[in-house]
RNA sequence: GGUGCCAUAGCUCAGUUGGUAGAGCAACGGACUGAAAAUCCGUGUGUCCCUAGUUCGAUUCUUGGUGGCACCA
């Protein structure tokens, strides 16, 4: 391969269980590279089986990254994964022209491709406060308070969203500055070409797959994966489908098959919710994912 | 075979003293730049089993069917 042509980040999206990995697999085998993976939660090594993290055989025929490399208990976001990424992707770019990146978790994808604003880390003694506080205080008093703080912020921000005005007065209070004058709202440049593959199936068939899927976490041992994690459960981390309606089960509120079939109720709502969010990013071509041909061939294009 | 009950949204069912209907679940759509598998917002999708009557008007009342369930033979 000509090593000017710049260098191509394949990105495989879509909705979860919809085939992404054994596709991706076949593909980074095909142009002889390397997968990372795009998965906000198989990044944890604490929960392989909730996450549908690929089989060990898979991951060691091709070199994967970003599955099972961080834990559960560091304070993790979409901001350090765009930089870990872009590191990793510095170092892969010299021995491959092709990348594949493969996921489906949305903002993640965006921040590699796209960027994320530098913001500070927060305190967690900040965001505990401040947790507390729109406990005890209501929503009505923080509003508020984001009002005096950052009046054009107040102005566009979805007020019924408890997390968006937290997080825009974590970052007032943190930078003593506005949160909206530092929201640059550009895309950043990427010295890589960025080609995004979209892969969709028929509804039914992707709920199929998506209920039998936790069906074979729970005969995989989901329970006591979930168990092992019961005493870590307000952790922010495992506020995750698969895990919830399980710690609910353990605690008494529902039957265990009212649980699994919660979990597949969620899921489906998951995929529905990132296919909206795909469904609006124009750069993205669909494809089924038995078109493997015609992926391969749209690749090779760009070679 | 006889008698009784039921038939309304994808499912379970409510309701209309006659003015074409609504809950839960399921489904569907949207927002979203640092918790994102998170968080938040929105949408009823219908030959009210069929037929013939009564009526200005029938999903509702009446006749006759069809299907289901129960009981009696």
């Amino acid at each position: 391969m000509n090593k000017k042509l710049p260098h191509t980040l394949i990105i495989l999206l879509g909705p979860t269980c919809v085939g992404k990995t054994s596709l991706s697999i076949r593909i980074a085998r095909l142009f002889e590279t390397e997968i990372i993976s795009c998965d906000s939660r198989q990044l944890f090594r604490e929960m392989a089986i909730g996450t549908a993290v690929p089989d060990k055989v898979l991951l060691e025929n091709i070199p994967h990254h970003f599955i099972q490399t961080h834990s559960i208990f560091d304070i993790y976001n979409a901001a350090k994964f765009e930089a870990e990424v872009l590191d990793k992707l510095r170092h892969m770019f010299e021995i491959h022209d092709f990348v594949v990146m493969t996921g489906g978790s949305m903002l993640y994808i965006d921040a590699v491709c796209k960027g994320i604003d530098d913001l500070p880390d927060i305190e967690p003694e900040l965001r505990t406060a401040l947790s507390e506080r729109m406990q005890k205080e209501g929503i009505e008093q923080l509003r508020a308070e984001l009002k005096l703080l950052d009046p054009a912020y107040y102005r566009e921000v979805d007020l019924r969203n408890p997390v968006r005005i937290l997080h825009a007065l974590e970052i007032c209070y943190t930078t003593g500055k506005s949160f909206s004058s530092q929201r640059s709202k550009t895309v950043k440049k990427r010295n890589f070409r960025i080609i995004k593959i979209g892969l969709n199936l028929d509804r039914r068939e992707l709920y199929d797959r998506i209920n039998r899927r936790v069906d074979e976490m729970m005969i995989a041992g989901l329970e006591q994966e979930a168990k092992n994690l019961y005493p870590h459960r307000h952790l922010s981390t495992l506020n995750t489908v698969g895990y919830r309606e399980l710690f609910d089960y353990f605690d008494g509120h529902c039957s265990k098959a009212e649980a699994v079939e919660k979990i597949k109720s969620n899921t489906r709502k998951y995929a529905r919710k990132q296919l909206t969010w795909f469904r609006k990013d124009t750069d993205i071509q669909w494809f089924h994912p038995n078109q493997e041909e015609e992926i391969v061939q749209l690749i090779s294009n760009y070679g």
